[in-house]
DNA sequence: TATATTTGCGTAATTACTACGCAAATTAAA
DNA sequence: TTTAATTTGCGTAGTAATTACGCAAATATA
């Protein structure tokens, strides 16, 4: 292939996305991340990521990397901040448009893809020394889902489509860093109405077991047009 | 200068920022806006922005071009969205991290810049046909000026530094859309206890005269490391 | 069968929100 | 000078939401 080939009369950023990725094994929060096979920061961790093509939009992008390295498909996704720094890669300047995505660890067990580097879920509290600014991406995300779980129900997709009161109630304790009243966050949760009692037991418990639930999307998308907001601020 | 100097391996997009400026005269909210000199969408209004250099961050090119085509220098400033469709510039792939901006209408009168181009401040109603998909991005900004300012106080950037509560309060209604109760919009915002009290009349009043705050915006940093949260949500 | 543990429901006390009434201040009209 | 109209500023009662718990039901293990 011919090298040199793009040539501009001002000069350009390289643009790329990045994607923190966030999975919740019962017990604690994780992230998923890269080990880098090449310079810069060869065998560092990173997020996943890449170079924007000039024909996909950013989420279209991410959404590629994701499945290219860590075969992650439809899940969900969305614009997290865009970091600009002059000096954030080393080699030349790139901007990176960085996305977070949320997983159902259950659902999905996020192997390495067709880019063969090594893939790996690190719990919040052992993420090793990242690439790039990717450490601040990270920090950023987290408070980022930190402040959208309280208004928006996107708790839910980190948890399997089935799920317990407690297994929801333990999340919303990890991610807001809180301890909160078990039986006050099951009656807030419960008064939303947007919770599917299936009438069935969790199976495998050590003492009573937990009735399941599962999110009732589509009433959500329907209230929400009415203009009904799932507050979670005091809870 | 000499043309077509830098070449690139790969294909690169090319980025700049644009911003959304909202100004309140009391009235109702504005939106700064630059008619364009040049193709494409000559003679079309737009959001001022432009190209960003090597050598600056994106907020940085963004308070740039807000200096000079607005004369605007030192207002609140934050990142709002990037915009990547693949067709938002007709002429070639054009990436757009785009900002949004509170003002002092009061404080300054922006006029053109060093850019020389035609600058006027349009009501939200009255906004003209914009050029590439400017259009979305204010509709991005109107609506993230709604959501934010419920739990952050940004509302105080659009008024003088000494202002009324008669005036915030129709501040709030315009932005929210909605009517408030006069009497309970006073208790909350006099609850937060962050407005500091003047023991001032505003003058020239047709009937009685209200009285003059300004908000502590020092008060309010100390409150926020604590975990203080501007709730707004109820008012 | 008793024990330990966790789930699920309920209730009282407190706090916050909502919907108003009304007096005080001020200008304009009578 | 008085009256009317308008707007500001404060208060209060009724309702709803939040907080802080108590306790019985369910279930595996001792």
């Amino acid at each position: 292939m011919e090298q040199n080939k793009y040539i501009y009369e001002y000069p350009r950023p390289a643009v790329t996305t990045d994607c923190v990725i966030f999975g919740f094994d019962g017990g604690e929060l994780k992230v998923l991340l890269i080990e880098r096979g090449i310079e810069p920061y060869k065998d560092y961790w990173a997020l996943p990521g890449g170079f924007i093509n000039m024909d996909e939009d950013a989420e279209t992008c991410a959404r590629r990397k994701l499945r290219d390295e860590t075969a992650l498909e439809n899940i969900f996704i969305e614009q997290l901040f865009t970091f600009s720094n002059v000096d954030r890669d080393p080699r030349h300047r790139v901007i990176s448009i960085a996305y977070y995505a949320l997983v159902k660890l259950s659902d999905y067990h996020a192997q390495a893809g067709t880019g063969a580097n090594n893939v790996k879920w690190f719990p919040l509290s052992e993420v090793p020394s990242l690439a790039f600014d990717h450490a601040g991406i990270l920090e950023t995300a987290r408070q980022r889902l930190k402040g959208k779980i309280k208004y928006q129900p996107i708790g839910f997709e980190l948890l399997p489509e089935k799920f317990t009161l407690p297994e929801l109630h333990k999340l919303y304790e990890i991610i807001l860093g809180i301890s909160i009243d078990r039986r006050n966050f099951r009656k807030k949760m419960l008064g939303f109405n947007l919770l599917i009692d299936h009438n069935e037991l969790v199976k495998g418990a050590p003492n009573r077991a937990a009735k399941l639930y599962s999110f009732n999307r589509q009433k959500y998308e329907e209230l929400s047009k009415n203009g009904f907001y799932f507050d979670c601020e005091h809870i």
